[in-house]
DNA sequence: TTGCCTATTGAAAACGTTTTAATTTTGTAG
DNA sequence: CTACAAAATTAAAACGTTTTCAATAGGCAA
């Protein structure tokens, strides 16, 4: 029913196995060849079936990108980077979404093992470290815009401890003492290091730790909506706020312009990410910027390196992250 | 090197034929069989290789979404609708992105040419109507928030000039007479179809159409802000501003805002999609809700139906839109 | 002419499954 | 027991490619 190889062989009065060649661009066929094989696949719309030269070559030449979901605007950047990146090896990115449910993840991982891609780059996965670390063993895995406890797999991030500790640092430059931080539930590494990089900073600075100024939730802005609330509602308030995502920040923003807080003022805030959103929303925001299209392209480069080596890089690379300041800190 | 189904077999000592009918749950195959078989593919780690399968079978039980990109932050609603979906009978969705490049959406189209998935959904295309059109007479082709011109394809959308219609009414309603609209230099049917809504709403009001309050642009942020100032900056002003995506909306606010514009009064907004932002931006902003998780649920329902015929449905089908009310619009 | 090397070609094996068709085993009624 | 149906099993074919290996054709030197 479907037109096959053999067809075209038919048709052009050769082998399929010179077809096939004149498909591949072998160089080893006379030009009559080339052009009556052409002839025939033009006449009769001939195109490959992949499952066939996939299965004989043990290779799908596609790469899977496992996110929670497409919402976080931002791993548009890191997409395009990691599009960028494989198309100079002839290879495609397929993105799947978990929604940030580690059976999900497991199960799109299964396309992995069944061989159905080649590689895959979690972008921030839900599975616990040990999981991903055993898999690596097996298949080829790398982790982009987080990294994982275990240290023995490809991971592309940035130093979120550093990030934290500079975000953190920034605002205690601008003579706040009373720094509150929102954060989220899920103990996802880069959260959890961002935390720590607050924690250094206010040590460094001779700031005691206070528990209370700690608001943990979800990563929208409904999240950094009820922080700000809670948080403004303490006897001790803070005087300002350093958020783990600029939608939370956002959020939180939206509660303080709406309560005649003046923001950039009487309270200070910080975000994470730099989305498109957090230069549109007055005051503008002051945020950390993460090389997202970097990460993207990084991360796809050497995990295709690895593809073809036997010794893979297991290395973890920092990349270089950066401040923007905006009327949000009163700059 | 890697374990096959005949590693299996032997360790179960069974042939593989029976081993495939133990991992395909088939009826016909003794408990001790069942069990000889799961224990091996427990002892060896096996995991079926689906190039084979799928080539045997013909069927990936994969169905591509193409779209642009993950920027346009509402697309994580649909692909949560088809995901749901899909799941129902089996099959995954997969994501991969275009640029919004014509020739890549035919890139990636090639891996329904060549079997690597069962069918596709269009969201947004970028291809020539008459291509897709074609396409979709040999392979399994759906759109969802879109439609064609040609009218043979299947797609889920809502009814864009209805909505265009609807919201330039409400304006109108408002006692508006200047409705200033930022639009698309692209031409895609559903930015043409609101355009022809804000049409026929002016004539309906005896409002004639005056060219120079239509600003040509691009989807994002920038179009929105340098569109309202153009449209402000004429000697006869608009009272009210229609655009046919929310984030050109916010844009458009923020410049308004910016320039003591008192927004909701002077100057009303009226935006498309109710993006998360665009309850967050302040003024909140008026806008017009598309069901997407329901469109992408029922595009995959329908695709999927019509994986199974020979006489597949070709209907547009428009799914019902709402006004959202804000402070945009002084409400 | 003969021999040999090179360039091109094709037949067949291989990839890992599922499924068909044939065979063996089991169970049951007589 | 025997006969026969039903159940379980297997060998082999099939899916559509690529690739190996052997074979053929052509060119050229001796």
């Amino acid at each position: 029913m479907n037109i096959t190889i053999k067809d075209v062989a038919k048709a052009a009065n050769v082998s399929v196995a010179t077809v096939s060649r004149v498909l591949n661009n072998k160089n080893n066929v006379s030009e009559e060849a080339v052009q009556a094989v052409n002839r025939a696949v033009e006449e009769l719309g001939y195109s490959p079936n992949f499952l066939g030269r996939d299965l004989r070559k043990s290779e799908t030449k596609r790469i899977l990108a496992i996110i929670g979901s497409t919402e976080q605007s931002f791993y548009s950047d890191v997409l395009r980077g990691m599009q960028d990146a494989a198309y100079v090896d002839g290879y495609d990115i397929l993105i799947a979404t978990t929604r940030n449910d580690p059976e999900h993840e497991m199960h799109l991982l299964g396309m992995l093992f069944s061989r159905a891609v080649d590689g895959v780059v979690l972008l921030a996965p839900k599975l616990d470290s040990k999981t991903i670390s055993d898999l690596s063993k097996r298949y080829r895995i790398a982790i982009c815009l987080e990294r994982l406890d275990i240290n023995d797999i490809l991971c592309v991030t940035i130093d979120n401890e550093r990030a934290g500790f500079d975000a953190t640092s920034y605002l205690i430059g601008k003579g706040r003492r009373r720094i509150g931080l929102i954060t989220t539930e899920i103990r996802s590494q880069s959260s959890v290091d961002r935390e720590n990089g607050y924690m250094r900073a206010l040590k460094a600075a001779n700031i005691p730790f206070d528990p209370e100024l700690v608001y943990y939730g979800d990563y929208d802005a409904d999240t950094g909506t009820r922080g700000c609330e809670e948080l403004m509602s303490l006897a001790n308030k803070p005087d300002a706020i350093f958020s783990i995502s600029d939608t939370i920040s956002i959020g939180a923003m939206n509660y303080a312009v709406q309560h005649g807080i003046t923001v950039g003022k009487d309270l200070l805030f910080f975000g994470f990410d730099n989305i498109a959103y957090s230069h549109m929303f007055i005051p503008r925001l002051s945020t950390v910027e993460q090389p997202c299209y970097l990460q993207g392209k990084t991360v796809v480069e050497k995990l295709i390196a690895n593809m073809k080596t036997d010794e893979p890089d297991k290395s973890t690379y920092m990349l270089p992250h950066s401040l923007i300041l905006r009327e949000s800190t009163g700059d």
